[in-house]
DNA sequence: ATTTGTGAACAATTTCACAGCG
DNA sequence: CGCTGTGAAATTGTTCACAAAT
């Protein structure tokens, strides 16, 4: 989509899944395959036409229609999303900022009043809230999602490091921002030990591990294998 | 790793991969697999030590050591990453803070001073950072990360909504908010859709689409395929 | 002459199911 | 007997390659 909307503001007529893909940085086939499920909406020969396709994405990604949501937990994290502007500009609207502390409520964030907790059923229920987001503390968002859910809402976007329980028709998806980081470091580990690999063997003056475990028995040998990201 | 130190905190000696798996929300033959890569950590009959296994993961993950990082765009997003607690507990350590905007500088944000972009060099080659955060607007992600890919960065996270185009060898992770949400609310409609399905194909009185597209030739007739999440 | 749309081939990932160990 | 470790089977996802369409 992204691609698409910039080849739309440059008013390129048509685009061939090749270019586009190229654009985007996956496969033409790929790109091709994933449209077909939408319909046949290319042209042989020509290519896709870049307004119709935005069009016909959008519609079917449901970024025509507006989305209320919540923030629950107005900490740094909760109080970036509410100033987060790329939120209004793809459909969603904040239409509440909850905070479970008495002396946040009231108090403008992003020019809108922190309310109360308590309020969080009503603003749900009056606003249609389908959609919520939780960035409170871990040791409270299991506790927000459901009220959240017993409101009302049935997806949540989860930015407590915790694994959310819900009831099955509950779509739950997790942020987490430390674990980007980890997996960063797990790649950029693997960088610097493949080329400090010969020099440790070669000089390994270290002692065995303390806790004393079995040999690697993995078909791989010593190379520790490589966990999927 | 978190129901693991869960695990640990309760001071639970062992744990089969059936019980881990269930409080993990995964299956118990891929946690097996998984661990059987890292080698034979467990003991036949009885399960996984705990402790020991804490260990090992956390070594194969790189998480005994410190990695110092970045942060450049130091706006909403960047200061709540900023004030973000969560990587210091595990094992990041924000190494500077750095913006465009010469107004911002000095200024403190996380107890910390915002610094220039024109330190961002020479901050990157005296704290040995290797992983740097991305959280400038769309337009200036990109020559971000050239500097600091020249600068001797590896590995980025990139909260900027722009697909990054970085050399052979340099890790990029993505984060974007709005996807998030809108993966979310792709759901919702379709929770919506299935349920009005029928209702609308019985009372439809609408036009048919302005923009008049070649008809549905997929093998699921009417129906709007699923797309991957 | 191009480029779509898509079966079929291929590749990766997940799960099953059970031999074998403690 | 219970539980790991892992081949084999099942499933899911991606890419190839080409007939059909314009």
């Amino acid at each position: 989509m992204r691609a698409l909307t910039a080849l739309s503001e440059r008013s390129v007529p048509t685009v061939s899944s090749e270019e586009l893909a190229a654009a985007a940085g996956v496969n033409s086939a790929k790109l091709r395959k994933d449209f077909s499920y939408l319909g046949s909406y290319g042209t042989r020969g020509v290519g896709y036409d870049v307004e119709y396709l935005v069009y016909q994405i959008s519609r079917e990604l449901g970024l025509t229609q507006d989305w209320p949501v919540v923030i629950v937990g107005i900490g740094n994290l909760g109080a970036a999303l509410a100033n987060y502007g790329g939120f209004a500009s793809r459909g969603f609207r904040v239409a509440a900022l909850i905070d479970a502390d008495p002396a946040m409520a009231g108090k403008p964030v992003a020019g809108m009043p922190v309310q109360h907790t308590d309020e969080l059923e009503k603003i749900i229920e009056e606003n249609g809230v389908s959609i919520g987001v939780i960035a409170t503390p871990a040791g409270a968002a299991q506790q927000v999602s459901e009220r959240l859910i017993a409101a009302g809402v049935t997806s949540i976007l989860n930015f407590a490091p915790t694994v959310l329980q819900v009831p099955e028709g509950v779509d739950v998806r997790k942020v987490d921002l430390s674990i980007e980081l980890q997996i960063l470091a797990f790649h950029e580990q693997r960088k610097a030990g493949d080329a400090e690999a010969a020099a440790a063997a070669a000089a390994s003056v270290l002692p065995p591990r303390a806790a004393d475990g079995p040999t690697r028995k993995g078909p791989d040998g010593d190379v520790p294998a490589v966990m999927p990201a």
